[in-house]
DNA sequence: CTGTTAGCGCATTCAT
DNA sequence: ATGAATGCGCTAACAG
């Protein structure tokens, strides 16, 4: 029924081996032979048999992609340009040459769903593997993660991580790209406080991800070095009490990356704190539902209100007014880590590659009224 | 090294076909004996090895969901949505048990690469496989697709798809969920002429695509109901000239599924024909291109010029004004697509199902100026 | 440069 | 309900 490589190497009358090695392409074999065997798997239209492969090589040519969801244009173009990187352009036959499989799985920002779909990379003996977007501070899950990626890494397949920071015990992995969040929220609240703002509200994303903490922690650095900061601690959830992180700072609305918590956060916002002059979102898809929020107040930006965003999506620059944002370099990051996941380019000195964010100063941020 | 079945076998004092079982389910095992497999499974911190399994069984857990452009929301919702429904919610073990492995696999909108996914996840012997959004209408694609598909299916591949037409030869596959695209176009430009449009600009994506066509041909449709079709043919590329397939109506300018589209198009149409009251864009991403055209030329959404476009994203509601489009449930179908491809549901009668496609009208369209 | 020989780790017959 | 034996299709030594 199936061809195999067997039916192939009879109809170009060589050995099994000779048309593995064919296929394989890594290893001399004389040029009339390729001839014979390729064109043998043609007439055959033989296709190889993954799972053998595999098993006999002991690794296979998976590449998986994890993100938080893929649904975010965040990821899709981080994932879309790692896979750009692995697949291959492929040589226009369609007939599938050494190429990865890249393949990108959606964990739904679940901690649960992320370990599973390690697990089951790792049953399949993945290549490697690449894991973008902030991480889940959750001890027992960063325990259990770097155990897992421990024994991928084990069974040679390769780690990489874009735009997450790396693990507290950071060897095992081939590298790490991780984005300034910090540093672009830090200058991206440093320019309301130049325009002249001085409450400032903040929709934050949940609050137990990485992402959601640098971006916070830059932002207080910011109000903290004008001597605006009214939180009690000065940033951090680690309050040690053990209950819900109760954000003592009421400028500050936690909830999930997306439009209707901007929405929601923002008119929040705007009844506990009247008098804030500016609104900075966790990123760019709550920012567009600030902006909403705002308008359906009956203010205008950046009149009444100015809007910040965070990673300038590509729609940002068409919301209007135009959203004033930090630029973060995601299809770079993500062609880079798909390079890095393929061994095509050198891991980054100590592992590590902090990436810088641009911030992309636009209509939707201006001088308060006042 | 590697801990095997055998391994596990060893220490569960059973024989390796007795795990085998346990960790397949399906198949009476008493339970003391399972018990005593899976805490050896644990003890062992076992990982089923995914090719040595599906060489045996001759399938694997895969299944390969294709997508054009998974930077774009359009695509990464519906993929998503699969997802859910293919990946299983976890059992929050992270042990990862009979799930499946639904990986997004991103075409670029490339025939070549399409096929050599195909290739690749029939290599894997795939579980099934989600083809999403509009097929180029190459006939030597086509074809070379169709030969595919039915390889696959022959090879016991389920083959579903969602939001793009089924194959001429329909045969073979599980499912089609087609978007009902013409009649949302036709709705669309309707409304448009109701308002009192009577220069209708179009902003089509690539011409090769069945979403494309079919947009258009609705537009046309509506057009030429009330009078107003310019374009000779009354619509189709099928000139049988075999040039390019040259668009002889002014007022449509072709163009990627991309912002930077719209926005070029848009200022071409202009050029064109100054006199065009509004603008229908390929999608809501060209359409945000084309706001942003407009108002680059010093005119206002919807008081000079309204614009409308298609598929309803998220960010649409957000935009200023909000857009009028045409809804296309995505997460609906893309979950529905999920489920088909698992056989957890039953195929439309006929094997096709077409999904309805419902206007959204919002605050860029009005009475035109004159 | 090419053929021969062994497994890779598991699912599945058959037995029992 | 469980164990023993066989082979899935391929790659990787090892010869030659």
């Amino acid at each position: 029924m199936t061809v195999t490589l067997a039916d192939v190497a009879a109809r170009a009358r060589v050995s099994p081996a000779t048309v593995s090695r064919v296929l394989n392409g890594n290893y001399p074999v004389a040029a009339s032979t390729r001839e014979r065997v390729l064109r043998a798997v043609d007439d055959l239209d033989y296709v190889l048999n993954g799972p053998a492969s595999s098993l006999a090589a002991a690794t296979s040519d998976l590449v998986g992609i994890l993100v938080n969801d893929i649904a975010d244009p965040f990821f899709g173009i981080m994932a879309g340009a790692a896979q750009t990187q692995i697949g291959g352009p492929g040589d226009g036959s369609g007939r599938a040459g050494g190429e990865k499989l890249a393949v990108i799985c959606n964990t739904g920002g679940s901690p649960e769903r992320e370990l599973t779909y390690l697990t089951l990379l790792q049953r399949q003996r993945a290549a490697a593997v690449v894991l973008t977007g902030g991480a889940v501070e959750n001890p027992a899950h960063q325990a259990a993660m770097a155990a897992k990626l421990a024994k991928l890494a084990d069974a040679g397949t390769r780690i990489v991580f874009c735009g997450r920071p790396p693990l507290p015990e950071g060897d095992a992995l081939v590298a790490a790209l991780t984005f300034d969040n910090r540093g672009g929220g830090r200058r991206l609240t440093e320019h309301l406080i130049s325009l002249g703002h001085r409450r400032i509200g903040y929709v934050a994303g949940p609050p137990e991800r990485t992402t959601t903490r640098h971006r916070l922690e830059g932002h207080r650095e910011a109000l903290r070095a004008a001597g605006l900061d009214d939180s009690p601690a000065g940033g951090g959830t680690a309050d040690g009490s053990g209950g819900p992180a109760a954000d003592d700072d009421r400028l500050v609305v936690h909830g999930p990356y997306d439009r209707r918590s901007g929405y929601e956060a923002t008119l929040e916002l705007l009844r506990r704190a009247p008098d804030v002059t500016a609104i900075v979102a966790a990123n760019d898809t709550v920012a567009l539902g600030a902006c909403a929020a705002v308008r359906d107040q009956g203010m205008r930006i950046p009149q009444d209100i100015s809007v910040a965003g965070f990673d300038d999506l590509p729609f940002s620059v068409d919301a209007v007014p135009a959203l004033t944002t930090v630029r973060l370099p995601l299809f770079e990051a993500g062609a880079r880590a798909g390079r890095l996941a393929m061994g095509k380019e050198n891991p980054p000195p100590g592992g590590i590659a902090t990436i810088a964010a641009e911030l992309m100063i636009r209509g939707s941020t201006a001088t308060p009224r006042d």
